[in-house]
DNA sequence: AACGTATCCGCAAACGTTTCCGATATTTTT
DNA sequence: AAAAATATCGGAAACGTTTGCGGATACGTT
């Protein structure tokens, strides 16, 4: 009943033990171990892509001058590449990109990761990036890791094991860690940080001048005649953060004004923090009669407490936010803002990302690359005179 | 000089031609032709990433022990599994996703098209869909489409190029034909339609019932004694545009008020075009008293130009968007819009793609979901009594 | 005619995994 | 103690590409 796999025989087969809940026989001839093959289960009807070694079946030649004819390579000629060319169409190839990369070990693709996707910002930034890099033939692989830094290294990881040809990354306020950035280094993939970089890091960058930008509102707010002006920080582990305190302390200074401890308040970039420390600051004893905030979104609660409270803007209150989100425009009478080139960012990040690539020495010397901001006047911080 | 690369004899050698530009050498004794290997440019050093069969040969084990030990498989010994775990982190091994999607002919990936960045309503359910694919253990590879039926074919063969497992796309308004879409399906890779659906094809679909959506919006208005109410409809040929216009036409009919085709009028989702036609709508001999705008980046516009024009909102213009994104809060006095739950809509498309991916077999009945609107009521729409 | 050259194509290795199945060694059962 | 079962491991094929190099012609030249 049972035959050797070998010899054939049927009389010399005899049980032998079980594999993996499968009975084993031995064939006292050969002396041979062997197991039936599985039953094929044919429930799963394998759905079969074309390769090119269909196509190469299909005309009679080799997987390589199908290739090649799909390539464009010299090493073929015109006839077979056109019979190869319209069956490629015909059988509906298309390529794997898969193989493609394992072979080449190259991906054609760069990660983005990003602290969040619900402002403005980051939206617009993957746009300019994603426009250099598809006429570039790259695509974008896009996480978000949600202002957590545990999903940010998995993000990475993922990334990682999806063999990106380089990133660029915004950092999550949680990160105090670099190891999961620095093991794209360490395996050669290039690393472009933006918006939230860090200074432990020194390596390739693109930032907005956000101390100037941060400067020159603040400037404005003196020059429109307030005078305890009041900042709502963003965390202090960010440079952006740092960076816009200083242009804040240091246009204070510029001035003659006091820097006063108690009217710079750390948040997290959130509205609901902003809630919190923005209705501190209005019920000091002795309120600010402006506030410059770190991002719009935390201004824009800002200046809708001010409108619960009853405080007029700008007359009682200036109020200053930072990026230029679409709602600012269109609040109240606007909100006076420090403009980001967001889709320059992006462009600039690809860009810089792309070289990378290609020049895989290290030759290329490690740099930062700053934008320049936009100070855009609006209603929230202009008083008659003064 | 030049010794035969099989017989190492050196006198029997003569040049015979040239391949590709070398030289090419005969030894006449073995009948044997041959080129001299190129010289290996050693510039590019190869940068290794450590596989499993580094591990493997670090331990003496075959790279199936490796494999095992690295996936919990039950036939192997605790102690080697510890060392192999063990060797992993110590080499800073990373598993290589292509070669495992390559083998397993499943990416883990789906891939999802939107037509846009810039508004909010995409990011949010790409957040949405993110959420529920993540904790699946799936990627997601975000592509835009721009509004551009080109980019959206690129984006179909760049995803279907990388074998992704399913794909959720929301058409561009361009886009008439659907055979980049049916790909897809011809290859067994589930399709889910959210938002921008079509008629045409006949499989799963996650839409809001923007039918009804319209029609309690415009019966809102009437509620509100508006009576000659204009509808800026969207593009044609997207059923959303078609769903709209048919609850706006149905409830005024249901109120007996006149449907008037001039008071209907198909722009293309941009505020450009709405500029032109809510400006002509206002500058009609007899203007209607109320705008339903197909969604809330026209809706705005509306305001702007009716607040330009010295119209008051909601007194002698009426104004209802579509979304509640996040300025329609904030604009004014509040514009009133018909919210959209854009984060379920991506957890729904998101869960049902990862159903069809799972159940491979198409047992599944193809099924529209119909998720239900919310209208949001603020300033632009309610005046005083009648 | 004889040789040098150009053109075109196939073979096979490589990329990094997974997985079936056979081979031992070890333990348990009878 | 022989036989049966179990526990571990290795070999090798497969996934779909690319590519270096050799083989076989065809096409020139003298």
């Amino acid at each position: 009943m049972i035959e050797c796999s070998k010899c054939q025989r049927v009389e010399s087969i005899m049980k032998a033990g079980f594999v993996r809940g499968k009975q084993r026989y031995l064939c006292k001839d050969c002396n041979y171990f062997f197991t039936l093959p599985s039953a094929q289960v044919p429930t799963k009807r394998k759905r079969h892509q074309t390769t090119i070694i269909d196509i190469a079946r299909e005309l009679g030649v080799s997987n390589s001058t199908v290739s090649r004819a799909l390539h464009g390579h010299p090493d073929i000629s015109p006839d077979t590449k056109k019979a190869i060319l319209e069956a490629a169409i015909q059988l509906d190839y298309q390529p794997n990109q898969l193989a493609y990369s394992l072979v080449k070990s190259r991906s054609n693709t760069v990660g983005i990761i990003v602290p969040e996707f619900l402002t403005q910002f980051f939206p617009n930034v993957i746009v300019g990036a994603q426009g250099v890099l598809s006429r570039a033939g790259y695509h974008l692989m896009i996480m978000q890791s949600d202002e957590s830094y545990e999903t940010e290294v998995g993000n990475t990881r993922a990334l990682l094991a999806n063999r990106v040809d380089g990133l660029i990354v915004s950092m999550s306020h949680e990160t105090n860690n670099y190891e999961h950035f620095q093991a794209f280094e360490k395996r050669g993939v290039p690393v472009v940080y933006f918006n939230r970089v860090c200074r432990e890091i020194g390596t390739y960058k693109v930032v907005v001048n956000d101390y100037q930008g941060a400067f020159r509102a603040v400037e404005h707010l003196i020059a429109n005649g307030y005078r305890r002006i009041a900042h709502l920080a963003g965390p202090r582990n960010l440079v952006i953060s740092q960076e816009r305190l200083r242009g804040y302390t240091e246009a204070l200074q510029k001035y003659g004004l006091p820097v006063l401890p108690e009217l710079t308040i750390h948040g997290d970039l959130t509205v609901e923090k902003a809630r919190i420390y923005g209705r501190y600051l209005l019920e000091l004893d002795h309120p600010p009669d402006a506030i410059f905030a770190v991002n719009d979104p935390t201004a824009i609660e800002i200046l809708l407490l001010a409108r619960a409270k009853g405080l007029r803007v700008p007359e009682q209150l200036g109020v200053v936010g930072f990026s230029d989100d679409s709602i600012a425009m269109h609040i109240g009478n606007g909100l006076t803002t420090v403009k980001q080139p967001t889709n320059l960012m992006g462009q600039t990040a690809a860009e810089l990302i792309l070289k990378l690539i290609s020049e895989d020495e290290d030759t290329y010397p490690a740099e930062t690359q700053v934008l320049e901001t936009e100070l855009i006047i609006r209603g929230s911080s202009v008083r008659g005179g003064r």
